[in-house]
DNA sequence: CAGCTAATGTAACTGAGTTGCATAAGCAGT
DNA sequence: ACTGCTTATGCAACTCAGTTACATTAGCTG
């Protein structure tokens, strides 16, 4: 199981061809890696896949998940464990323009027993906030905390 | 403004007692801190209140902000900058019975200017949240990013 | 006030993430 | 395909939040 993330390097290369950026074999493992995980994954996580195949440094699992951030290829998410995750965004995976939740709007389920973290795409983005006089909304978090189907 | 917390003394030892454990005095000043906070305080925020007129140790501060927590006197909120922060819960503030959200909802705001977080206590509880089958919530949490009425 | 227990203080450690700098690898342009 | 410029990588050393181990101190009970 671990190796599959190499199915993912010719779509990972045409990711990052599209940004108009260098092509790099660390962004490439990465970026396959995040393609490959249906989980949010750990700058841990990915460099312990990529291990089995290719030694890449801590220093630029990091810098390439943030450089992929910027490009708007995948999201952070800030664990309950201060540790940052990273998925894919939909859009990129499956060439979909119009994304599932309304701008600004993600949201996440952890398990609280194995600590897995997923992307919830059916969530309904009626949240209403009331906010106090003169604050802005930019970005709304949602982040469900419970057990998954194989820990429940 | 740095010395309010003074004021709170009282009722941070009230609530101490409640708990039926030993009242000491870093317990008593975090907790008085707490109580004068209307923003989520970090663990530093906290010790440089505190450090204007008693001295207490980091680690101690730690273990009386984990210990609150257990107590359920406090909850702690996951930050964007990998930083626990720490508020009362408002029906230990206020003797309310029934809190403002359904159970095991929070609703927070934090600035992405200044970097303070406030509880958001009039959030719309109706987030119909869809998990795959199998899966169970036990909590929701939702962090709302923008910028408060100052920085706006 | 004596004694037990639990909490505090101190120091040393862990683990995620960052920074500075020298080296290596992409990508033109020829 | 080679040259050279630019950018990314690798390495080492660092920061910063939070934790652990252990000796010391302070609360509470009798």
């Amino acid at each position: 199981m671990k190796a599959t993330y190499l199915e993912h390097l010719p779509e990972a290369q045409a990711g990052i061809r599209a940004t108009g950026e260098r092509l790099t074999q660390p962004r490439t493992a990465v970026l396959a890696c995040l393609l490959a995980g249906e989980r949010a994954a750990s700058h841990l996580d990915i460099a312990h896949t990529l291990s089995a195949h290719y030694a890449v440094d801590r220093v630029t699992v990091y810098r390439v998940l943030e450089w992929l951030v910027n490009k708007g290829l995948a999201h952070r998410i800030a664990g309950n464990d201060r540790v940052w995750r990273f998925m894919i965004n939909p859009q990129h995976a499956s060439a979909k323009p119009g994304p599932q939740l309304a701008h600004g709007h993600h949201a996440h389920f952890t398990c609280e027993a194995c600590g897995q973290t997923i992307c919830l795409d059916k969530v309904a983005p009626t949240v209403d906030v009331k906010l106090p006089k003169g604050f802005r909304t930019s970005e709304i978090d949602l982040m469900v905390r419970g057990r998954c189907a194989q820990c429940a």
